[in-house]
RNA sequence: GCCGCUGUAGCUCAGCUGGUAGAGCACGUCAUUCGUAAUGAUGGGGUCGGGGGUUCGAGUCCCUUCAGCGGCACCA
């Protein structure tokens, strides 16, 4: 018998005959390490215990102590044990997939009727009685034929097609957990009873597309949850509540600062609140702009179809732009007309007026644009996903060796304001050429360098998608991450070599010669719907003050002060912050309470103290105490705390 | 767009097997003038998302449509 050598984490190394189980190393290792053994990983890949070694490797025996591979265990079995126990309840139930997610697992399933939630509750207590069994897991190897045919006779279609996109040769792992068989690569746990059985919890039911693709059946998705422990479980639980109150659509009716409804889906209908946040950021990022060298223009929201026909709109996204047909009495054949879904052609038709000098590259054409697109009805969210929005939008004409020096001053740009809206961290994706593209592949070499080098200038490191890049360029996509730990894709950058040539954009070089200009692409904030949604739900509605809605409320304490509260509220005004006064006839508990409720920053009371003293009692949002002082001193320093960070 | 679920007062929700709508908060009025997270009393408010059908009778059952929610697909 063939001996190897496994390499311990400490570095200590033994032989052992080949074929050897990890189960039984970790017995070798020592008693209890044998009983508390869950996996292996060899030479990084997690396999389970009884997977017999073959050769020489590095291995680490996990416990249930190690979270990592432990979770992914109890997951994946869970998605198995699920498995059966639908199939337990509905025999005739055609299994799929079911991988390890975050957080959980799930499983998609083939069933004419749809899973109710009270199903889910059976289903969950199949699981745990399942889990009760104890069922040992067991694993064989089988050729493709055998699985193939095994399929065919219990009737299960996909696990057919599953099998079927194994190259021949390969082999196929087979689990069983107790009776049930699924077709998995592994690795599982010994036995079912290692499951917690009150650590797991059944979401929801989704339809999901057979292999992601919409043209393909569509299945029924469960989505479970799945922990060590009870406890963690709960805190998983709880920690979605949390989440649910920061819900940017709640909050947006609880603050007032935006509604939606049936006769405009997809489209905001902007309150006085939330559009006071909305123009203060829109102040400033227009400052911002100018101040980084950008012109501002504005551009027709109709827009003939000739126009989208050139720019190729027209062919590719038709289907998502809102058409208006114009049929005027005189005119001998209608004219139709689209709303902008984005403002490039337009940008363009402005370069293409007069003609353009190598002199005056780069050019920084920047557009608050209000774009429109008819996206699907299931993919409307709150603002994160709306029909009616306002792009950042500018696009930037220069000649391709101006191309990286753009590319580091706009993430230099972008990453002074993502820290001024309180972002201090994002990280950027870098997608090049793409399988079918346009444009001949030493541009596409020079600018996907260009976009790299100039990445790395600025100091960031990047993630590669390779093959991600539009056809028509390669781009930079910025992600920041909110106070909770969720993603959010905001700005982007990317290269055209495709637009100036179809709309026929073209500067006169040093030579005298006509050359066609590189566009890029660019957007910080993405649009100011999403973004606003993104700072609404990163702050809990807990804005910083130069942001705040409602910046301060005035609450009096009785009602021989309603003048002085009046007073000091326009005083407050005439400085230029959002005041409100409060004169109703309510306690001051009353009153501080709605509003910290509704998240206004600063509460100034005032009661026959501050009237005779000319002074302000002031309260801090998320703060017990008070402090009292003169209130032109707490103006000024309010004042002070406003002014937007670009100005400071 | 697809699958599932939901739609009752401004908000959150109750309304059993069909018999002609209810609570809390909010809002109005009155009393109270109060010192930092809900003062008390009282009053008004809903064509039960829209349309159609079954029925003596529909918030409740059926069909259809719109919108929202959770996913999937999509996201120039």
């Amino acid at each position: 018998m063939a001996q190897i050598t496994l390499t311990f984490p400490d570095g200590n190394a033994r032989d052992y005959s080949a074929g050897i189980t990890a189960a039984e190393v970790a017995a070798d290792i020592s008693k209890s390490l044998g009983k508390k053994a869950i996996s292996a990983d060899l030479d990084g890949d997690h396999f389970d215990l009884q997977w017999p070694i073959e050769r020489d490797s590095r291995i680490s025996i996990n416990t249930m102590a190690d979270d990592g591979p432990a979770l992914e265990l109890i997951r994946h079995d869970l998605a198995h044990i699920m498995a059966r126990a639908v199939q337990e309840l509905w025999p005739d139930v055609k299994v799929t997939i079911g991988p390890v997610i975050k957080d959980g697992w799930y499983y998609d399933f083939d069933r004419d009727e749809p899973f109710t939630p009270e199903d889910l509750g059976a289903i969950e207590n199949k699981m745990k009685e399942i889990i009760n069994l104890r069922d040992p897991v067991t694993t064989e190897v089988w050729d493709r034929d055998r699985a193939i045919a095994h399929y065919e006779q219990s009737n299960e279609p996909f696990k057919v097609e599953l099998v079927e996109a194994i190259p021949q040769g390969d082999p196929v792992r087979m689990y069983w957990h107790g009776h049930w068989q699924d077709l998995c690569r592994g690795p599982h746990l010994q036995h079912t009873g290692q499951v917690p059985a009150d650590a797991f919890k059944l979401m929801s039911v989704a339809g999901a597309y057979w292999r992601g693709d919409s043209r393909n059946k569509q299945l029924q998705r469960i989505y479970g949850v799945a922990f060590k422990t009870r406890a963690e479980l709960k805190a998983h639980l709880t920690m979605l509540e949390e989440a649910a109150k920061r819900d940017h659509r709640r909050l947006g009716r609880e603050m007032e600062l935006f509604h939606m409804q049936e006769e405009a889906p997809g489209q905001v209908f902007w309150h006085a609140g939330g559009w006071a946040l909305y123009t203060t950021l829109q102040d400033y990022m227009r400052r911002r702009q100018r101040a980084g060298g950008y012109v501002e223009v504005n551009t027709p929201q109709v827009v003939d179809r000739k126009l989208w026909e050139a720019s190729g709109h027209w062919e590719k996204y038709q289907e998502h732009m809102f058409i208006v047909e114009v049929d005027e009495e005189h005119a001998r054949e209608k004219s139709i007309n689209a709303l902008k879904p984005m403002n490039c052609p337009c940008h363009v038709q402005i370069y293409n007026h007069g003609l353009k000098s190598y002199r005056e590259l780069p050019l920084r054409m920047a557009e608050f644009g209000a774009c429109n697109r008819y996206e699907p009805s299931g993919a409307l969210h709150g603002l994160m996903r709306v029909r009616g929005f306002t792009q950042d939008d500018a696009h930037i004409f220069c000649r391709e060796d101006q191309i990286e020096a753009e590319t580091r001053r706009f993430i230099e740009f972008l990453s002074a304001i993502y820290r001024d809206l309180g972002f201090e961290k994002f990280a950027v994706k870098f997608s090049d050429r793409p399988e079918t593209r346009a444009g001949a592949d030493d541009i596409w070499d020079k600018a996907e360098h260009a976009l790299k080098s100039a990445t790395e200038a600025a100091g960031y490191a990047y993630e590669l998608n390779p093959g991600e890049g539009a056809f028509y360029g390669p781009k930079l996509e910025f992600v920041l991450t909110d106070a909770i730990g969720r993603d959010w894709q905001c700005g982007t950058l990317q290269v055209d070599f495709v637009m100036p040539e179809r709309l026929d954009a073209t500067y006169i070089g040093a030579d005298g010669a006509k050359h066609r200009p590189v566009m890029l692409h660019r957007a910080v904030l993405g649009s100011f719907e999403r973004f606003i949604g993104i700072l609404i739900e990163n702050f809990a509605g807990r804005f910083p003050f130069w942001l705040a809605p409602r910046q301060v409320v005035v609450a009096t304490i009785v009602s021989e002060a309603d003048a002085y509260a009046q007073e000091v509220v326009a005083e407050l005004r005439a400085r230029g912050l959002r005041a409100e006064a409060d004169l109703r006839n309510e306690k001051i508990n009353y009153k501080v309470r709605e509003h910290s409720v509704g998240k206004v920053p600063v509460i100034l009371a005032i009661g026959a103290r501050e009237v005779s003293e000319r002074s302000v009692s002031v309260r801090r949002l998320g703060e017990q105490g008070t402090t009292s002082a003169p209130f032109d001193e707490i103006a000024q320093s309010l004042v002070r705390e406003a002014t937007p960070p670009d100005l400071r």
